[in-house]
Formats: C-alpha cells, structure tokens, sequence
RNA sequence: GCGGACGUGGCGGAAUAGGCAGACGCGUUGGACUUAGAAUCCAAUGGGCAACCGUGCAAGUUCAAGUCUUGUCGUCCGCACCA
C-alpha cells in the first residue's frame, strides 16, 4: 500500500470524526500525558520532535486503546532569544519569524498522526497567554514572592542580557556560549530559595530519572551546619557559616568575600589602599577565572582583628575571593590545619595553623578533613565526628552566638531580561509611589510591534517611547513602565496548567480545572531542562497551590527522558558537522509510520544514538510483511471443523505472548522490544501459515489482533488494515487486547540440564512435574548418563520451567 | 577534586527477582526464484577444527554472575573554591 497516500485519508477522517481530543464530558479515569512542547526558532521539525513526539503519541494511543480519557495537548514556546537574534541577523521581526514557523510546524505536526488535542493548543507569545503570565507576575509580587534588588548579576556581553544561575553553564551563556561577566543590576528576581527545602524532599516521591532527581537535589545543594557571630574590636558583628563547627578553636583568622558590606568599614587605614586595590580587581575577574578551583587563591588583610566567640582569641580578617558573597553569611571561619583551601591560603601568606582534630588510630597529616577526635578544645576534648558538631553548636547557641543552620546552595531565579521578545513586565515605576504593580485589568501590557530590537546594550523597549510613558495607576502622575520583559522559562513554567482551561478570558485556568487534569501523568522531554525548566515548573506549582489556586503539590508525575539522536557519524547533528538528518526526506520516501516505527525500534528511547538508514528498511519490509499476511489470511475461508493441535496452540502462544509483552513494554517506554515483539509475532504467522492444513478462524482472529496491537504504532498502516479486512470504525476505538492467560499456559517447557553447573543438554518436561520428578526424569537422559557414570547426586537445583542443575562428585 | 551512569557479536541493541548470554533487526554467507539484477523466500551466522573460550580487566560470594561485592582501566554526563 501507498503509505503516504492512506495517510492523508486518514488525518482527514480522523479530523473530520473529531476522533483525538479530549472528552471533557467522559467520566473515563484521565491520563494527562504531555511532551515539552516545541520551541519553534527553526522552520522546520527536526529528528528531536519526532523522537520526542512520535514514541510518545504511541504511548498515548495505547493508553486510550486502554480506556482512558487521554489528554495530550501541543503547544509552542513562542518568546525567547533565538528568534530575536534570528531578527537581528536576517531584520525579520520575530513575530513575523515565528509565526510563520509555527504554522509551517502545526501543519508537520499534524502530518505526523499524532493524536494531539488542537482545541488546547497554547502559543506563549499571543496576548491571550502572555496576559496571564503576567498575571502570575502580579501573583508572586503581591506574595512577596517577587522582588527587585540591586545584585552582582550573570550578564552576557553577547545576547546584552542577564541571566539566571541556571543558563550560566561553565561560566560561560548557555546560548550563546560567549564568557558571562558579573554587573551589579538592579533586576527582578523570583523567590524560589522560599521553597527550596520542599523542592528537595518533593523529589523522594516523584516517579523520575534517579539522574535528574539526583540534578535537582546537588543544585538545590542543601548544607546543614553552623552559624557563629564573631564580634571585631571595632564593635562591629558578623556571622559565618560553617559544617564543621568541631574545628571552632582552630581558628586562626576569619575571611570576608570582597564584596561584603563590613569590607570596606573594617579596614584600617594603613590597609585601605591595599583593600580597594583588591576589591578592584576582584570586581574585574569573569565568572571562570572565579570559579576555577585551581587558581591560585588571592586575599588581602584589612588590618582588623575579630574574637572567636568560643575561646576568645583575637584573629586576623581577612577579604579573599574565594569566599562567596551569595552563598551562606558571605563570611568564613578559616582553620587551615582541616580544610584544604584554607590550608592552601594560610601557606601563601603565612598565617598560623593549628590542629585540633586528631585522626582516629593513625597519624594525623594536615590538611586533616576527615571526622577525627576533638582536641585543644577545652572540654570538648574526646568528642568525634556528629556528636562534637552537635555539642559545639549547642554551646554556641547557649553563648547566644549562633546555632545550627541550613544553607542552601539555590538562589533566587532572576527574571528580567534586557530583550524584546518576550513578555513585558507589568509594573510601572513612578517618580513619587515608586513601584506600582500594573492592575489587573489592565493586562495585558501589550508588547510593541514597531521596536527597534537592534542591541545597543539597552533594553529595546526602553527605546520605544510609546510603550514607556504611562501614567501611574496609583497617582495618575507621569512614570514608566519597566523596560525588560521576562525570561522565556517564566512562559514555560504553568503553560502545563493553561492547556487545562486553554480559553479562559477570565482567569488563567480555574481551580477546578486544573484540579482535575493535572497533576501531568507522564511528561516526555530532554534531560538538558532538568536544573531549569522542570526546577521552575514545580515552584510555581507550589506557590500558586499556596495562593490557593490549585489543589496538588507536583506538576508532573511520572518523568521520562528521551535520548537525543545523533548524526550517522556519531556526532550531534549540527550544520558545522553536516550531518543533519532531515525528517522530511525519510518520511516522503517512506511514510510518517515506518518513520515513527523506526524511531521506536532502532534505539533504545532513554538512550538514542547515531541514526542509521538501514533500519528504516527493515522496518518498512516489516509493514510490508504485515500487510501481506493480514490479507492474505482475510481471504482463508473459515470451516466448521478446524483443526486445533499443537501447532495451533504455538501460535495462540505467540500471539498472547505478544499481547502481554508489548502491554508490559509499551508502559515502560520500552519502545525497541514492543516491537521485537510484533516481529516475532508476524514471524509466528508466517510460520504457521507455511502449513497445510490451517485454522483459519485461528488464523483471523490472530490477525486481528495483531492490527490492534499495531495500532499506536503505526496507526494509518493500522486503520487501513482495519478497513481493508472489515473492521468497524477506527482502531484507536476500539480495547488494546489483552492476552488470555490459559493459553500462556504449557503442557512442557524446555529445561536446560546442567551437571555441576555446565549445560548438558536441553529437555521437554512438563510443566506438571515435581521437582523429584525433574531430577529423575533428568537422570534417566542418556547425556546425563554419561556424565554422571559411576558418581552419586549431592545435590540437584530446580528452577521451575527453566533449568535442572545436577552437582554430583 | 566530588557525585552519578555505562563498558555485551561486524553494527543497532535484548536479557523481571542471580537461572540456557546475544531476543528482534541490520549486515554477511550459502541456496531457491530469475536471461540478469532488484525485490522476495528458505537456511546459516559470538569465537575456535576440537576439547573448550567468551558480557572492559583482576579477584571474590554462589550449585549458578552480564546481573551481587571489592579493586582497576576506559567512556560519557552532572557539579565544581558552596566553607
């Protein structure tokens, strides 16, 4: 058959039956199975959409084959910096850009067969979503949840924007790849750390990759430890953090990072040219020189003296770039003779070491930073390891000098962006109220078509003179609006939330909406969001169940990652490497199913690889071999005595066989054997078929079902077949089989025979049997004869259905 | 440096819960059909003439190890001065 002819018939009459949406009215139990949705800066689908979407449709295909009211929404994440730097090189505006590519890719999409629910489709970048995401803007300020401050940012010399934490990878933009310098700004951040405790122990109960659970949890970095206030002879008070309090009395100087706010008051004046002059040129270094762990570490001293609370003893203070200012108190306790940094920055300018903890049974050699015995530290003096750290911080806490704390390594999620595309930030500043949020009623604030998005190192907005005076919602005074708008991963952050109620005017979704679809059941998409998106979609699904806007505490249930496919030469598929596959090619020549087939069969899903043309052969052979045997057994005439013997029941095996096994591995995306499976199944058809006398109700009946199963596969190939050989409606109607469980059963299976453990040989026997009776029955093959001549059985292992081992001597 | 994952035929990849290693497919070889090729069908296909040997390497536990334990080498990924 034509595949490509039958698929078009095929979307038509599925479209035309309204055959795949959601049933807001079937009281069927729900499944909300969701793929990232696409990000539309190139024109076209690539191999990732329909590694991603494709195996996934078939998921959700067999899901509703089950009985369930399948929810499987697309959508586009429409705002962002690749199609504005699109716009930069070429001048075409990004709307333009991307509204051109989003119908080039709906229209791919549905090329696809995939059963997506277009009434729910959501673009991130139309006023009716964008409203709503300023809404959640609103939300988080009015929680307190949003703030502005003034921080040493991430900020991209390139794409002339700043960044969160999470697109900084190796210092470097995650865009852009262009080396990320620090700017003190003033920006919008979003207040995830508010949540970081329940974002980590959140994870325990999710059903998703260990790996990217276990992602999530070293970003969120949780450090149980100590706080200790050290006073200076100035008056002045600062706090450390430590996780090693037990090593308190070794102490021997305090570090500050450059940039905190005692740095400066602290410093006597015989330093202050030597501070400055440090603090200079720490404010210079770029994220990489910083964060290099090899470099060799700087510091200056400020000429003060701090006392440690515990023992009195006056130290040095120090400023050193190897400290922190964002992380803990932005102020460290150094004892050099148990951490390997301060060890290393007390050798470089001299500064004393001294022990206090002793290695357990051995020889203490410095740096020591293991567990060890307390000592030179008065009564603490014996204690180890947990129980001294927790006797420590005790005590500190009765000095009235600090106490246990936890620190986490998370920061605050910065979302404003110097750029254009994206939506703007409602709130307006005026000269006299200050920040005044944009009412609610005035949503949305509309970004601009005529901008100038050329980067000057301004926000393009802040350009547009039209857009940027208002007046204030408050005084009714002259202000200005916000000139930035927020990073994309806000859009992504609750558009899981907007397919539910994907219409409403008056809200973004209502509670009882959501409350019913959501939380995602499975959720399909590459393992790189793991630290962003994925992070940012479960805070805000904890803070709007906070406001009380929804009823659940996870977006997403159940996690899979797909691989990624690479070009045939093994390397990411890229234009610099010019291997870029393109699907089109493949699914003109051979039809969107065997496409989708292949992808399923010829990798494994979580894993991907290097894409092969062979294999997309083999599996449109494997449709062809189908589609000859369904027919040809459509034409058996059907008698009133069949015959039914063994060969009957092999193939009832095989076909049950198959049921229970493509069931089980389709629920775990195990995409490559489902598949092997059909394969043997066909294989089994043929073999029968190749006999004289056949069963063809057997025959048919097996057939039929092999469509079925074939459904969320293939599903034009299989809606053809249905109605080729009399089949009533669509496949996707009708149940998923379900194997009978007497025909798996067997009269004898073959046991492997083993004498001390080496395979002898291979033997049928009942499945009836006993143990003793396998042993005897194994003893009497005359294999096993000569092997166990003149030698007495000492033991004899069964494995029902499996294996006999015989261990004689 | 820290953390995690993975090393299986010529190739992609299978092997619940420790029980016949290599499912399924590609490729290869031989055969059938054909004037010939393509396609299709049938058969064989981990290595070795064999005894035997085989899941990166070396040990260990076990009647039995790809699977568990320890060490080691290699590859990939994540984090990386987080006190």
């Amino acid at each position: 058959m034509d595949l490509k002819e039958i698929e078009k018939k095929w979307q038509a009459r599925w479209e035309k039956a309204k055959l795949h949406g959601f049933d807001r009215k079937s009281d069927a139990p729900k499944q909300y199975i969701l793929e990232m949705f696409s990000y539309p800066s190139g024109a076209k689908l690539h191999v990732g959409h329909w590694y991603n979407y494709g195996p996934t449709d078939s998921y959700a295909r067999f899901k509703r084959m089950q009985g369930y009211n399948v929810f499987q929404p697309m959508g586009f994440d429409a705002f962002g910096l690749p199609a504005e730097n699109y716009a930069i090189k070429t001048g075409i505006h990004p709307k333009d850009s991307t509204e051109k590519n989003i119908a080039t890719m709906e229209n791919q999409l549905k090329a696809m067969g995939a059963m997506f629910d277009w009434s729910a489709e959501i673009k991130t970048c139309e006023e009716d979503y964008y409203r709503w995401t300023q809404w959640m803007f609103l939300k988080l300020f009015e929680k307190g949840l949003a703030y502005r401050k003034e921080a040493p940012v991430n900020w991209c010399p390139s794409c002339n924007t700043v960044l969160a934490n999470e697109q900084v990878v190796e210092g470097r933009c995650e865009r852009c790849s262009t080396v990320v310098v620090r700017k003190d700004l003033t920006q919008w951040f979003f207040k995830i750390t508010e949540y970081a405790e329940e974002l980590l122990s959140g994870l325990d109960g999710l059903d998703w990759p260990e790996k990217t659970k276990n992602m999530q949890r070293n970003w969120i970095g949780r450090s149980t430890g100590c706080e200790i206030e050290f006073a200076t002879e100035q008056g002045e008070k600062f706090r450390v953090f430590t996780t090693r309090c037990d090593t308190v009395f070794g102490v021997t100087y305090v570090v500050l990072a450059p940039e905190h706010p005692l740095a400066r008051k602290l410093t006597t004046p015989e330093q202050a040219e030597a501070v400055e002059a440090y603090i200079e040129y720490a404010s210079k270094s770029n994220e990489i020189e910083r964060l290099s762990s090899t470099r060799e570490k700087t510091g200056v001293f400020t000429g003060s003296y701090a006392v440690n609370p515990v023992n009195g003893k006056r130290v040095p203070i120090w400023l050193a770039d190897y400290v922190l200012a964002s992380y803990g108190t932005g102020a460290v306790m150094a004892v050099p003779a148990h951490d390997e940094r301060d060890y290393a920055f007390a050798m470089k300018y001299g500064l004393p070491i001294e022990k206090v903890i002793e290695k357990l049974g051995g020889e203490t050699q410095l740096p020591f930073t293991e567990d060890g015995i307390m000592t030179g530290s008065l009564e603490f003096d014996g204690l180890v390891g947990e129980e001294a750290r927790d006797a420590v911080a005790t005590y500190i806490s009765k000095l009235g000098k600090g106490g246990k704390k936890v620190n986490y390594r998370l920061r605050d999620w910065l979302v404003s962006r110097q750029r254009y595309w994206g939506a703007p930030i409602p709130v307006i500043h005026c000269p006299t109220c200050g920040i005044v949020p944009v009412p609610e009623e005035s949503l949305p604030v509309k970004l601009p078509y005529d901008v100038e998005f050329r980067p000057d190192g301004k926000s393009p907005l802040a350009k547009c003179e039209k857009f940027m005076n208002t007046a204030c919602p408050k005084c009714g005074g002259a202000a200005q609006r916000d000139p930035d708008t927020l990073d994309t991963f806000v859009c992504s952050s609750w558009y899981y939330l907007r397919y539910a109620d994907p219409k409403n005017v008056r809200a973004p979704f209502e509670r009882e909406a959501v409350d019913r679809l959501l939380p995602v059941d499975t959720y399909v998409g590459g393992a790189e969001h793991a630290c962003m998106h994925l992070l940012y979609a479960r805070f805000f699904t904890k803070a709007l169940r906070d406001m009380g806007y929804l009823d659940f505490d996870e977006p997403f249930k159940r996690l899979v990652h797909q691989g990624v496919i690479l070009g045939p030469d093994g390397n990411r598929m890229s234009k610099s490497h010019g291997n870029i596959v393109s699907p089109d090619d493949y699914v003109n020549e051979y039809g969107a199913d065997a496409f989708r087939l292949y992808l399923m069969f010829g990798f494994s899903y979580t894993e991907g690889g290097p894409w092969n043309d062979d294999g997309i052969k083999a599996v449109a052979r494997f449709l062809e071999r189908v589609e000859k045997i369904v027919l040809k057994a459509d034409e058996y005439r059907t008698k009133r005595d069949e015959p039914y013997g063994a060969a009957e029941k092999a193939l009832d095996y095989a076909r049950n066989f198959a049921i229970q096994r493509v069931t089980k591995d389709l629920e775990a995306f195990s995409f490559n054997t489902a598949v092997a499976r059909l394969m043997e199944f066909v294989n089994a058809l043929y073999k029968y078929d190749g006999l004289e006398n056949k069963n063809a109700s057997l025959m048919k009946a097996a057939c039929k079902d092999l469509i079925l199963l074939m459904g969320p596969f293939t599903p034009h190939f299989a809606d053809e077949l249905w109605e080729q050989t009399g089949g009533k409606g669509f496949v996707l109607e009708h149940k998923f089989p379900t194997e009978d469980p007497t025909a798996l059963v067997l009269d004898e299976k073959e046991y492997a025979v083993q004498v001390n453990s080496k395979i002898v040989c291979k033997a049928m026997i009942p499945t009836s049997a006993t143990n003793d009776e396998v042993q005897s029955l194994a003893l009497s093959l005359p294999e096993v004869v000569e092997k166990t001549a003149g030698k007495s059985v000492k033991k004899c292992v069964v494995v029902p259905g499996r294996l006999v081992n015989l261990i004689v001597g």
